[in-house]
DNA sequence: TGAATATTGTCAGATTCTTCACAAATAAGA
DNA sequence: TCTTATTTGTGAAGAATCTGACAATATTCA
């Protein structure tokens, strides 16, 4: 496989929510200029970027939905299976571990690390082993690449135990600024900036 | 104001960010050169992302943290108080209501909507009225542009209804694909594609 | 089967974004 | 006050990304 541009990668989750959404509405084939009214992306953009995995569709039909759908899911780590821990389980990363869609779209979330476990582990909702976030080490699960980070403070110390214990990647949902060690990334979920940037955007549409 | 291009756009939340805390830190003066180590955008950018905006800095001297952050506060929206509506009291929404360092960051969410708001209501942790989705029309709030979006389903029907009432950009918790009405905008929030890209990336790094 | 039609895959040009390099301007020290 | 050391702001080069145009190839229908 080539190189993928990062713009790229930021896409294809997108083709794969709305070719899934096609799928449920009993649709089989697709062309390009069909997609782009759906996701907003330009045909010939979305030519490139499936191009870049293979030759996926066929000239004068169009794509077929289901094994787009197929490629798009293994590509996106689906088939990985790819187990992944999180941090911090207050009222936001309670509510990512409830989020039910999820299971096995991404990975699994193996188990959880807190400053109280004793409480988690006792509140209903919270579905995944609770650990000390002082046994970081000897509870990791094997193969572990990927964190999800929903502490309020702390972040620095905690991204760097990770980085020694070979995490590649933090899910940040901490509004805290920290260095990431080389070889680690990250993608920040910050809803607040989220507001700000789209704030900012509306005014400035309408001045 | 020139032309601010949407990558710049993205960076100013950043840029806040990290003024923010060296500001807590008490730091009052800083240079492209060191800011640029704190949020890893190199200096050039930064200059040119700050120059947009206006001479904010001095030559050799740098930029005096207290005043960027009031222009950057500014700049963003949170002089703009903006009114804000969710849709979607479950427990996403609910976690986003009770959201603490939030208030008058970016604005400020008014009342919320669903289709169960008896129940939602009584929930001591919601901290807004919360009216039945249908009453949509007569109790959205005065200039309110921004509206939060947690549903599980039937997005496209709401946002449809939204435009028709003003709102000019979505903050999309939703996994559902839905078209955006012309004059629209919306910023994507999905714990779930962001997990799938860094799966992605993290694992195309490694082959 | 063959011609007409449709749609992909891709090259090259256009656009947007980033960064180098340096002049302009300020601060600090003698 | 004058000189030196800094650091910003910015024009222009460079890189990344997007998109128009069209050849290549499959499908469909007579």
């Amino acid at each position: 496989m080539g190189e993928i541009s990062k713009a790229t990668l930021r896409r294809y989750p997108v083709y794969l929510k709305a070719l899934r959404k096609l799928s449920d509405e009993g649709i089989r084939k697709i062309m390009s200029a069909e997609l782009s009214q759906y996701v907003d992306i330009k045909p010939t953009t979305i030519r490139r970027d499936f191009s870049l995995i293979g030759q996926l569709g066929k000239q004068g039909y169009g794509y077929d939905v289901d094994e787009l759908i197929s490629i798009f899911a293994r590509e996106l780590g689906e088939d990985y299976d790819e187990k992944m821990i999180l941090i911090g389980v207050g009222r936001l990363g309670t509510a990512i571990l409830n989020y039910n869609n999820w299971n096995h779209v991404a990975g699994e979330i193996v188990c959880a690390f807190d400053i109280i476990p004793e409480k988690r582990n006792k509140e209903p909702k919270v579905n995944v082993p609770v650990y000390h976030i002082s046994q970081l080490k000897e509870k990791m699960p094997k193969g572990c690449e990927i964190a999800i980070l929903c502490i309020p403070s702390g972040a620095q110390e905690i991204v760097n135990q990770l980085h020694d214990l070979g995490v590649k990647g933090i899910v940040n949902f901490t509004r805290e600024h920290f260095v990431l060690p080389e070889g680690m990334m990250k993608r920040d979920v910050d809803v607040v900036s989220t507001i700000q940037e789209l704030v900012f955007e509306v005014n400035s549409m309408s001045r």
